[in-house]
DNA sequence: AAAACTGGTGCAATCGGTTGCAAGGGGTTT
DNA sequence: AAACCCCTTGCAACCGATTGCACCAGTTTT
């Protein structure tokens, strides 16, 4: 079907090595050489097989991308910088669609039967030893929204969530909500976790303040409304810490269900700042996490990890910031 | 890095052969060698590089799938719908974002370089001529929210975008509107220009009520609210068909910003009906397409395409019906 | 008991490239 | 003109698998 190198270099009259070298960069072919060969390659249509050369070479640019979340807008934004960002550098992601799994065998098999060179595991709900297990497997792997650590077993790049936890508490603080509440997501995603001891931690300092806890059981609009509902059926908090913003818009429209307006009624903050939160009619006061930056700072490292595969570990934070809009009553 | 067949092979004392076959369905290996080989490949944690197979049978399961959506939410919906439908199977999705660019050339060269099976273009922006390139270059392709066409170039499977614009048109005569509005996406993609010729179609059974038309540059909430401002900054119609879910909501965050209330003062009909349409605030009425019919049946197509490489191109077009929600007023 | 099958196995070629090595060729230096 | 370099080039081995073919042993048929 396709042309291959064997045919180039008949029709140029030279060798299958001379063909190869013409289309590696580096590689010392004369002037000559090089335009008899991308002569004929052009006339045959010709484009060398990655595959094939990866069998040699090692190196496939075929990058793994993991994510379990396909329910949560922000993930649109999420693929199309990842996405980007990779062809950008010649690289191209095979993607991995978690959904309702969480054991790394299955897909640590699947990627290294495919050869690629990396891993990102795009996700704030995978447990440090999923993106682990890549890394044990010998697969370079940085973890994206993973857990930061002190001392991380992998890359990971994200931000603080302990410390969203907490500035989203003071923001409540500041603002005199007499009680406050953490809706978080699902119970066992460490994102959620991680917030949820920030946000008590720094509730800590106003035992006056009564703090509520709960959890929807997933980073979906769907749970977060239910959760919600279930909260205003019985007494709810003055305003909301939402693990997340489509927690956030879910929770925004029980609300609307009970006639509540948000901001003035009841506050909530989310966390993410993803685009349709400045919509007008959500128009969510949240925490901004900065996605291209992290999404940047991830396909470097892995870009880093291809040079020095036994790249020593790294955890790049990155800070996040109260955005204000419309469902937090005014600071006093 | 790797383990290979050769060391299985070694561990097992067999050949190379026995230990190929012992992981290709339907080769002829005696229980007593497989026995041996598995043994050996399971203490070794040996799994068949995929890529260096391909060579030989010419098969990666690698399937490109190409989009230049990623501002729209209802390809979340799509995204996940196709990475899991490819992955039931067997098949590995190839991500390539086509974001501004509309040259097939490139994509053309660089799946073929990774020796794609197939390849799905999901888009109803790009021109038929695009996935048609694909099919030139000797590898299929189905092109799934493609244009509908009674003789089609290459498989598409989707929706009968002309008959969706008269579906519009009717459902808005029917309420008796007096004057209405096509809200498109990009002038120049296919779905918003079939749509719109079914409309006006339509509505010239009704010459007495007057037809406006515009165009967003892009199927987005941001073009959607942009071009309604813009619309009722002058002399607005009474109801707007929209030519997608996500323009609708941009206008309807146009029409809040004038005070103007959906279904009541002004109605709006979009078309998708993707799950943020169904959102309490948002409740929108829209005409539903089959998102999951769709593609399943283009991932049934590229799976038979598998078998049978050179199939007869076919259009597999599913009906959509409109969903009654609160932003056009009731039939009289 | 010889002949004819049968299923299982290994050899070796092949897929489409890359690359170490040795040899060839042109130009410099002495 | 001989000696020396360095840049090009082709040969051949190799990457990790698959597969047609021939061979072999063990059964079944006559």
């Amino acid at each position: 079907m396709g042309v291959t190198l064997k045919e180039v270099a008949a029709l140029a009259g030279v060798s299958r090595s001379a063909v190869s070298r013409t289309f590696t960069p580096g590689a010392s072919v004369s002037a000559k050489t090089r335009a008899k060969v991308e002569k004929a390659a052009k006339e045959l249509g010709y484009s060398p097989n990655a595959l094939a050369s990866s069998l040699t070479t090692g190196r496939t640019k075929l990058i793994g991308l993991i994510s379990n979340n396909f329910h949560n807008p922000i993930f649109l934004e999420v693929f199309d910088q990842f996405t980007r960002a990779l062809q950008e550098r010649g690289l191209r992601p095979l993607i991995v669609n978690l959904t309702d799994e969480t054991e790394p065998a299955n897909s640590v098999r699947m990627l290294r039967q495919y050869s690629v060179d990396a891993v990102i595991v795009a996700s704030s709900t995978l447990p440090p030893s999923f993106a682990k297990a890549f890394h044990d497997a010998g697969v370079p792997v940085v973890h994206t929204f993973g857990r930061s650590a002190t001392s991380p077993e992998v890359h990971v790049v994200g931000i603080d969530n302990v410390e969203c936890g907490r500035m989203a508490a003071r923001e409540l603080v500041a603002r005199g909500y007499a009680s406050v509440g953490y809706l978080g997501g699902p119970q066992d995603a460490t994102s959620s976790l991680d917030r949820q001891r920030g946000f008590t931690e720094e509730m800590a300092n106003h035992p006056q303040i009564p703090v509520s806890h709960s959890f929807a059981g997933a980073y979906s609009f769907e749970a977060g409304r239910a959760e919600m509902l279930r909260l205003l059926a019985g007494d709810p908090a003055q305003a909301y810490f939402c693990g997340d913003d489509i927690l956030s818009i879910g929770a925004l429209s029980a609300l609307a269900d009970h006639g509540l307006k948000p901001g003035s009624d009841i506050g909530i903050i989310g966390l993410n700042d993803m685009e349709m939160s400045r919509w007008e009619y959500i128009n969510l006061t949240t925490i901004h996490q900065p996605i291209k930056q992290i999404i940047t700072a991830s396909v470097d490292l892995v870009e880093e990890m291809l040079k020095t595969p036994d790249r020593y570990p790294e955890a790049r934070i990155f800070p996040c910031r109260v955005i204000e809009r419309g469902t937090l009553r005014p600071r006093p």
